[in-house]
RNA sequence: GCGCCCGUAGCUCAGCUGGAUAGAGCGCUUGCCUCCGGAGCAAGAGGUCACAGGUUCGAAUCCUGUCGGGCGCACCA
């Protein structure tokens, strides 16, 4: 489609003289005034005419363009282009790319690192981890329909004094649970127990932290055994929400992969100058990064190190190792100071690729009776969350469509498409209260309608091949030219892609499938699609398989399932 | 106290990086299944774009301030 837009521009730069990157044409209020319109005002301090009188003024002295005519209405012209032209170019676009419609290869030879999910072993997973999660899957994809080599690490917190305390815990009670076949909540169960108990019983808080010493030490003893124990059966019950996320890894790393090199680090941060000895802690300074920022720790006063110290070794490591463009934190708003420290030390090291660093910030998300809270049981477990989706649709499905083969696949489909198109939706940045029913939504803007459309398109274009209709050969393009809207839009998706992922932000292209979808019911209602007339029919169901691979491939940018029946 | 983020219909959100009459969904009112799937479609009611200044031919969008909500601010992660 954006032939006709570089046709338009290529015309008014050389009537005005302008230069053609410098013209922006925009999509008109009304559709009925034009498919694109470009604004007249910038020339009138130039021309030093009313915008109005360059409007009509241009419409008479631009050069033809093909398959596209002008319309001067107030200060604004108005460009149409030619229906048959139109579904041409958009529709064959979409025959001919198919499920790689909307990427592009402007990404070839660049790399990008997403570190995404990023649990804590030993802790449930609840739905504050889904947004890292899936919001950072659905950029990894964006970025990979551009053509970058994308490399996503799960930065799993394996590491840190509480794995002392677990240790300590699994030592003195371990036998009073079911490690094995429930380990999160027989982990979760012995934590909390630990903090009952130590409050009365300062042995036991020796205990962890002799533990967690002995971790460090780096001795591969009984310690660190039992630490490995908790990290494997922690990460095989993640496996098993991931595995319904649709989302992998290319890495999982924790915390601890990068414990050989924390003193490297140090070394090399020292040896840029840029650390001073602060109330026996080593900090690097940052109030003349940012204003009454504060400054960077790097080693407590015991010595040992902390989170920013394991967040910068990752850093240098991935630097060194994938040589990124750019490296993307899918991380929550919290943590924003965090990652405004660590460029803040690159930059003072004098290491210009901290601007290649982006943390991808993701607004909190609340219960209605206030902030999340594992140790206060003000939780909502991811594994509940999804298995109640996959209820909710199956107890659809049985009242909508008994017969339906598969039920239980497409209700998980369903259930999980909900929960995910549900969290992608709204901006990242913005906060999100939960609230189940919401999640549990299927009509209006929610995934279920939007994989309802695309099983009703699918099931046109099943009836269509029953019934012999063949799509391959001649279209009389002109006969969707009541479809107009759905086709600029169709045309739209590539630039969604590329937006969305230059932002980072999912929810561009969760708001378009919506937009798509609405468009594409509407229509359909009112032009039936196999009909007595076969050049019609033809030329409708190529549309509709067009919007068919749009929808779908939107979806799975999404991470969304979109099932051909539900 | 300081810093960052957010504020658009009763509720949840879009608004294409400054353009024409601010749009959806939910909820409410009302229509539409002898016709490709009603998880749908069509229509109605509902707005001082938090407030006040400023920049501009033009501001929901940019700047300043105020108010409201959220998050963070040295040895946790």
């Amino acid at each position: 489609m954006n032939e006709f837009i570089d046709r338009i521009k290529a015309a008014l730069a050389a009537a005005t003289g302008a230069d053609p990157v410098t013209l922006k044409i925009e999509a008109p209020r009304d559709p009925s005034l034009g498919d694109f319109a470009f604004p007249c005002f910038p020339l009138a301090k130039t021309l030093r005419k009313a915008p109005p009188a360059i409007a009509a003024e241009l419409a008479q002295n631009l050069g033809a363009i093909p398959d596209v005519s002008v319309e001067a209405t107030g200060p604004y012209l108005n460009f149409r282009v030619d229906r048959g032209a139109l579904a041409a170019s958009v529709v064959g676009a979409i025959q001919a790319q198919g499920d790689a419609y909307g990427g592009s290869d402007e990404g070839r030879g660049k790399t990008v690192v997403i570190d995404l999910s990023s649990p804590n072993i030993a802790k449930p997973m609840h739905v504050g981890h889904l947004r890292s999660t899936i919001i950072g899957a659905a950029v990894q994809r964006l970025f990979d329909r551009l053509g970058y080599t994308t490399v996503g690490i799960n930065h799993i917190g394996d590491w840190g004094s509480q794995f002392g305390k677990l240790v300590a815990a699994i030592d003195r009670w371990g036998a009073d649970v079911d490690l094995e076949n429930e380990p999160i909540r027989a982990l979760l169960a012995l934590y909390v127990r630990f903090h009952e108990e130590v409050k009365n019983d300062p042995e036991l808080e020796e205990a962890g932290k002799a533990a967690f010493r002995e971790l460090e030490s780096g001795e591969d003893g009984h310690v660190r055994a039992t630490w490995k124990r908790l990290t494997e059966l922690s990460l095989r019950e993640f496996d098993k929400i991931y595995a319904r996320l649709g989302v992998t890894f290319d890495h999982v790393r924790g915390e601890a992969y990068y414990e050989p090199y924390l003193d490297a680090t140090v070394e090399r941060i020292v040896a840029a100058g840029i650390t001073e000895v602060s109330e026996g802690a080593l900090i690097v300074d940052l109030s003349g990064v940012e204003k009454n920022m504060a400054p960077c720790l790097l080693r407590k006063t015991d010595g040992t190190t902390l989170y920013a110290t394991r967040d910068l070794a990752a850093l240098f490591m991935r630097q060194d190792e994938f040589e990124f463009d750019r490296c993307l934190y899918v991380v929550g708003g919290e943590q924003r100071l965090h990652f405004r420290q660590l460029k803040g030390v690159l930059a003072r090291m004098g290491l210009d690729w901290q601007e290649r660093v982006t943390h991808v910030d993701f607004g909190l998300l609340r219960l209605p009776e206030g902030k999340l809270s594992t140790r206060e049981g003000k939780v909502v477990f991811l594994d509940e969350l999804l298995d109640k989706a996959r209820n909710e649709a199956e107890r659809i499905i049985a009242e909508k469509n008994p017969e339906l083969a598969n039920a239980e696949t497409i209700a998980e489909q369903v259930g999980v498409g909900a929960v995910v198109f549900h969290d992608l939706k709204k901006e990242r940045v913005k906060d999100v209260v939960f609230d189940w029913n919401e999640v549990l939504s299927f009509e209006g803007e929610t995934g279920p309608y939007v994989q309802y459309t695309h099983a009703r398109l699918a099931s046109i274009l099943r009836k269509a091949r029953a019934k012999g209709f063949d799509t391959e050969g001649e279209v009389d393009w002109s006969l969707l030219a009541d479809a107009a809207e759905l086709l600029l839009r169709l045309g739209r998706f590539p630039g969604i892609v590329a937006s969305a992922a230059e932002h980072a932000e999912p929810s561009e292209v969760t708001v378009y499938v919506l937009e798509l979808c609405r468009e594409m019911n509407s229509w359909y209602v009112k032009n039936k699609v196999l009909t007595d007339d076969v050049a019609l029919s033809t030329a409708r169901l190529t549309l509709v398989a067009a919007a068919q691979t749009v929808i779908a491939s939107g979806l799975s940018i999404l991470g969304v399932a979109a099932p051909a029946e539900m």
